[in-house]
DNA sequence: ATACTGAAGGTCAGAGAAGGTCAAAGAAAT
DNA sequence: ATTTCTTTGACCTTCTCTGACCTTCAGTAT
């Protein structure tokens, strides 16, 4: 018995694969109306059902003329991520591990030399330490840092 | 979804594209006219849009027969991006003047498009609020991270 | 020269139009 | 019975647009 969230999860993904482009674009306050539901809920469906780890990615704009853009992320650009991909929700997030990883993706032409290092900048301990953030702290920081910085890599030629 | 201000903005930035010279003329009572609204919203679109972080200087001359400048800033010119640097280095790191600042080294071909969103990644101000710092150590680390990536990415002899 | 006048452009505060967050109530699943 | 998932609504932030009021300047009348 499917419920509201349901509905427009299939909704948007039909959106998608109808659409010749990698993505869609929506208002919310008109998505919600034509489901007459809470803006709100439309950000939950999001949340919940448009993850990175599943594929998905989301931005959007304020203001008047905002709008909403869901890209969908194919299989093959998500592959070279997925094992970093996996430490950025839960524990084992390791800035020496993570900067293996990037050798190794960057041996593998997945990103540049630049980019690489561009990264290795973000979860680079030292520049945390000046905050007084304790540990746990600043690696949950390296941690959504690094996360957003990959998103904007997996945006990238959609 | 557009809205006016992108309009007006990417009129302007046709006309200078078409210019010969290195800046356009216009008036803005006149603009206003062609895009039916009030004049204040020309000044709200130069002051969003053609900031001197992303490149532009704006010049009017009040009174009878007054007009309104708009110059590209050539990046050839060393002397307004070294300005900008330091500044953005100095006190006043402030994310959406970097932010424009990104968009025009990018758009000069000094870094690449994903690059400059790797680097935007770095100064989203949501990142850090999970952190419990306070906005002013917030923004040092911020700006700390930035110039570290930055650094980084022109190491390289762009 | 001096003062007036009208035609520019500038500023700023407030209304309006998006989207975001979060906690609490309600429903479903275990 | 408890936990997890869904739905809602109050309140927030960002970006845009408008209008009232201000400043500057060129030209003209005195």
């Amino acid at each position: 018995m499917p419920n509201l969230t349901d509905y427009i999860e299939e909704y948007l993904k039909k959106l998608l694969a109808l659409s010749t482009r990698s993505y869609v674009e929506i208002q919310r306050r008109e998505l919600a109306g034509k489901f007459a539901c809470v803006p709100s809920q439309i950000n939950y469906v999001l949340d919940r059902r448009f993850t990175l780890e599943s594929g998905y990615l989301v931005e959007s704009k304020r203001g008047g003329g905002g709008c909403i853009r869901i890209y969908r992320i194919d299989l093959e650009r998500m592959s070279p991520w997925r094992e970093v991909l996996n430490s950025l929700n839960g524990e084992g997030f390791e800035p020496v591990k993570v900067r293996q990883f990037l050798r190794k993706i960057c041996e593998d032409n997945v990103i540049s030399k630049r980019e690489a290092r561009l990264l290795g900048a973000i979860i680079q301990d030292e520049c945390y330490l000046v905050t007084g953030m304790d540990q746990v702290q600043s690696r949950k920081l390296q941690q959504k840092l690094f996360g957003e910085a990959l998103e904007e890599i997996l945006k990238d030629g959609c």
